[in-house]
DNA sequence: GTCTATAGAAGGATAGAC
DNA sequence: GTCTATCCTTCTATAGAC
């Protein structure tokens, strides 16, 4: 924790996580060897073990520390909110495009890699999915319990709710034709149709 | 073409098509082997070259099909459709379910497996996938046109309403607790709510 | 903390027998 | 049409030098 910053295993092990998360979201982590890796980060192959006991922790690390970073940024940003359904979900749509625009290469792993995780991995990872979830479908039921949003099921509009946003990282580019802030009012036009609400902000 | 549907040939042809499709979509293209498709099908790994003339054209193969099934099957229910805008909107929606729940493993491949096509093979699945975009676009731009939709952007609102329809996908099981036609008509109410249609069948 | 070297397993693809 | 056998490459992970 307070280890003096400069010492070279730390940037290492910032590197590690740096490389394999390019790497693994590029070419898929079955595809990607150990010696890619090292070759990323400037060091042999051999030289990996001293920051990961094997490939498949250093796989489950990347997604666990993704999800709980998505978690723990959400749990931070609804605290301050005000408790409108409309507002809450306004301010969820800006914040999961933010969040997943800011760390696609992290986003795609976590999608796309569960089938690699050993299985008390896929578990743990699968419940924190799962966490994540839960939050929007709260939020849905809350505002069809308060006559705001008009849904016939609240779990599928979850699912799909969820499925749109993170859609964009399908297409984003960087210099893309729209910006982040546009992308969010447009998107939030659309989610707003789903749940029905007529709410102007 | 007329060759004798007894042959075993054939029939391990199409069982290689079944096993890789099973395999890739459970493990991933790069995590599966030849050897274990071939014990799959129930040959050697050898065999299998007589009807791939490798790994790569193999994946090629499964996902240039599926795209061009999808494109065709799509064509032929497009053209005896009616010209209202809401009518194509509702068959594009049940057809798209419909044709993605047969095929979750097809689909699922044709998917995630695009980062392991060479770069040939890459482009020509691409420009199926955006044939197929293509359709969905000009039929909300029409809707839009004949003032029947309203969206700021029928681009995104295309990625959107693709996402969110193949995003059943990732959750759906064969016996869970709601049934294709029920699906339908949820997800169908939440496209309208996204193309701001008020109009009822 | 990193390197070189290597053990041991598994991979894609081919050759030739049947 | 399929099998056995095999070539050659590449992989993960470890051991021991520096």
């Amino acid at each position: 924790m307070a280890r003096k910053t400069g010492s070279s295993g730390e940037k290492t092990a910032r590197d590690l996580r740096v490389a394999a998360t390019k790497l693994f979201a590029s070419h898929g982590y079955a595809a990607v060897s150990m010696r890619q890796i090292a070759a990323e980060v400037g060091v042999q192959a051999g030289a990996l073990y001293l920051y990961t006991t094997d490939k498949q922790s250093l796989l489950f690390d990347l997604m666990h520390s993704h999800m709980q970073e998505l978690l723990d940024a959400w749990d931070a940003e609804a605290k301050v909110l005000p408790d409108c359904p409309d507002k809450r979900l306004e301010a969820f749509v800006r914040f999961h495009i933010r969040f997943h625009l800011k760390r696609i290469d992290a986003v795609f792993i976590a999608y796309m890699e569960l089938r690699n995780l050993d299985s008390g991995n896929f578990d743990t990872i699968t419940a924190q999915r799962q966490a994540y979830e839960n939050h929007v479908k709260a939020m849905l039921t809350d505002g069809c319990a308060q006559g705001l949003f008009t849904l016939s099921d609240s779990k599928l509009a979850t699912y799909a709710i969820i499925a749109l946003l993170t859609g964009i990282n399908t297409w984003y580019r960087d210099a893309g034709r729209l910006s982040v802030d546009v992308i969010e009012n447009v998107y939030l036009e659309m989610v707003r149709g789903i749940v029905s609400t007529t709410i102007k902000s």
